[in-house]
DNA sequence: TGCAAAATAGCACGATCGTTCTTTTTTGTC
DNA sequence: GACAAAAAAGAACGATCGTGCTATTTTGCA
């Protein structure tokens, strides 16, 4: 009972490598269990089911995520420095990821119309994620840090499109600057948002 | 040596339908073969090959974006108006196809790790559509309708992220009020780019 | 060191996949 | 209506899939 859990990471870990380079759907127990050098049952039976390592797999992908994206971020001051550093964390992430995908966004299209525990557990993921980037938007704003008439909720969506933007465009596409117009989207949508750079300074990067 | 034009243009259609829902992966020739209630081989003669056939719907799907999409936006006046047409068809597009998903962007995610023919019959038909959108955006800086330090690249990015998350968020994760913030993303970035409403009214919608 | 329990392997199953080959049916033309 | 050509069907192939069973190995504890 302890070499179990040792081992069911570790086939986790391969899992999570091969779904961020075929998606959640291509993964098969099969080509796990040759990348893992265990046999077919040996890793079934670490989750009874392809939906189980699935959901694992997701679990995993988001736990890297909350300590690579949102952690981090928390050390900055709440409001603008911090919606910065969520939003630079972000796009460190899809960007490191470029040569091996984001689940959160392959899996959208791959669960959007399969209903299912797998697809539930993506939604609610991603719903967790979104709402944490969308609060503190809304902290920038408590703080003074963003016009009154800010749309925090259009904030979120311009945002999130431009991540959605710099995945497709940049990894599917191979278009070069992705980064880079990424990274200017979002100074646009501050420069519209923000009250121009009163009270405390935002890193300016 | 017409009957077989025929059924093969009912077969693509039916594969059509088909990869919009479950993406161009799971199209599978005997799923085909029972919705168009003929044989396997029946099916698989016209194509030769799998990839041919979804080599087929990709130009199926481009022939009809282009006739939905860019087709009708000719009608509209070159410049700012033509943008504004690209840009409502292209969201009617997702928006109509939000029960059934728009190839472009499944097959992105499908296909960015996986060269091959298929990947770049795809690439090149989203390559096609989104400089025919920057040409658009080029004619309208050209026509006055936008700053003369607009820079359309970036525009044309910040659109392609727009309809990329209208996608995400109304197709997966089923938010409400997704379309207007796409409408209201689109505003902010005329707002940003565009000359005030000087020389030829755009059609204010 | 022995022993129950946990972990892993081995094997087989039904299903589905893309593809090939052969046969039958349908089509268009004289 | 006959006949060659085209279109469709039928059957089988090897491969892979997820999963269920039963054996074997390995582990942790007394």
């Amino acid at each position: 009972m302890q070499k179990g859990q040792q081992t069911k990471q570790a086939i986790i870990d391969a899992a999570l490598g091969l779904a961020t380079q075929i998606g959640l759907e291509g993964l098969s127990i099969g080509a796990l269990a040759e990348v893992t050098r265990m046999s077919k049952s040996g890793v079934f039976a670490h989750f009874g089911s392809r939906e189980e390592l699935q959901i694992s797999v997701i679990r995993e992908y988001y736990a890297r995520f909350y300590d690579e994206v949102f952690s981090p971020a928390l050390d900055e001051a709440r409001g603008l420095p911090r919606v910065r550093a969520l939003f630079s964390n972000w796009m460190k992430r899809v960007a490191v990821e470029l040569q091996s995908g984001c689940i959160f966004i392959s899996g959208a299209v791959e669960f959007d119309d399969r209903p299912g525990p797998v697809r539930d557990a993506l939604a609610s993921s991603v719903d967790t994620w979104l709402a944490a980037m969308y609060r503190a938007i809304v902290q920038a704003k408590q703080e003074g840090h963003l016009l009154h008439d800010a749309d925090e909720e259009q904030m979120a969506f311009e945002i999130h499109g431009l991540i959605l933007a710099l995945h497709y465009e940049a990894r599917f596409l191979q278009k070069p600057g992705a980064i880079a117009r990424t990274h200017k989207g979002f100074e646009n949508i501050l420069a519209r948002c923000g009250n121009g750079g009163a009270s405390t300074a935002g890193t300016n990067n």
